[in-house]
DNA sequence: GGTAATGTTAGACT
DNA sequence: TAGTCTAACATTAC
């Protein structure tokens, strides 16, 4: 789930759900994910704070933290999210750490296969990713976006745009969407493409990642379901690049 | 029981 | 140097 407008999503439900409520206890079930700072420490620091509006760069989300200059990061690795639930009652399978706030309700941060992390900062560079993070596509112009094709020639367009160093928040599943809707064939060298594509690329990234559930032709259900393109009909193709499977439509990619 | 899964990274290779 | 491939991490669903 974790993409940028999954992320994204994740962002909003916590702003909704649990910024400025008194934080009475943690529980840290799984130690080794969180970083910058022992579990009881973290624990420590967090009881009597508050979480404050929640902001996000590229796949994480970032949270400041009431009367102090630190910050708590959240990445969800390929599988996780957040549940806001009364305290006590329908208990999640793979809750890793849970906050529990003095109306009592709690949030749970749930990361089934543990390769998210939780981390304790007082800057987000301290984090390596977030350091070499590239732009934010939904913040670029389109100039920005050509230029960066552009320092990339050999780079397949796919892993292009998985790049965290070069677009940030974009990973297997929505690179795919993107190309896709685009017309694009995924292992096409970004020097090769036209500038008509290069356009309709951008424009397509913008409008994907902005608009993530409402688009009807979407190849996503497609790709462990029926397996036939959404737009033509045909038996859609996969392969793999960069180490991940991609998914395309042979007629309607280019 | 084997395999792949919406992520990231280190190290080897071309 | 740039880019790709492989393995590793940990767990589960098909």
């Amino acid at each position: 789930m974790p993409e940028l407008p999954d992320v994204e999503a994740l962002r909003k439900y916590f702003n909704r759900t649990s910024i400025h409520r008194i934080i009475i206890n943690v529980n840290v079930e799984t130690e080794d994910l969180i970083h910058g700072a022992s579990a009881e420490d973290f624990r420590k620091f967090l009881i009597n704070r508050e979480f404050q509006n929640a902001s996000r760069r590229g796949k994480f989300m970032i949270t400041n933290v009431s009367n102090s200059e630190k910050k708590v990061v959240f990445h969800f690795g390929m599988t996780g999210g957040f549940h806001y639930h009364k305290t006590g009652g329908g208990e999640n399978r793979h809750t890793r750490i849970r906050f529990l706030f003095e109306n009592g309700y709690e949030l749970r941060w749930l990361n089934q296969r543990k390769l998210g992390r939780v981390f304790l900062v007082s800057d987000i560079n301290e984090i390596e990713t977030i350091k070499n993070m590239g732009s934010e596509p939904l913040e670029m112009e389109r100039g920005d976006f050509l230029d960066l094709l552009q320092e990339h020639p050999r780079k397949n367009i796919k892993g292009f745009l998985m790049d965290q160093s070069i677009v940030a928040g974009i990973g297997n599943i929505y690179s795919d969407e993107i190309l896709f809707q685009a017309g694009i064939m995924p292992i096409r060298k970004a020097g090769s493409l036209k500038k008509k594509e290069k356009r309709h690329l951008f424009e397509k990234m913008r409008y994907i990642l902005k608009n993530s559930s409402n688009i009807k032709e979407f190849i996503i259900p497609h790709r462990h379901g029926d397996m036939k393109c959404p737009k033509c009909g045909g038996e859609l193709k996969s392969v793999k690049i960069i180490g991940r499977t991609s998914f395309y439509c042979p007629r309607c990619q280019r």
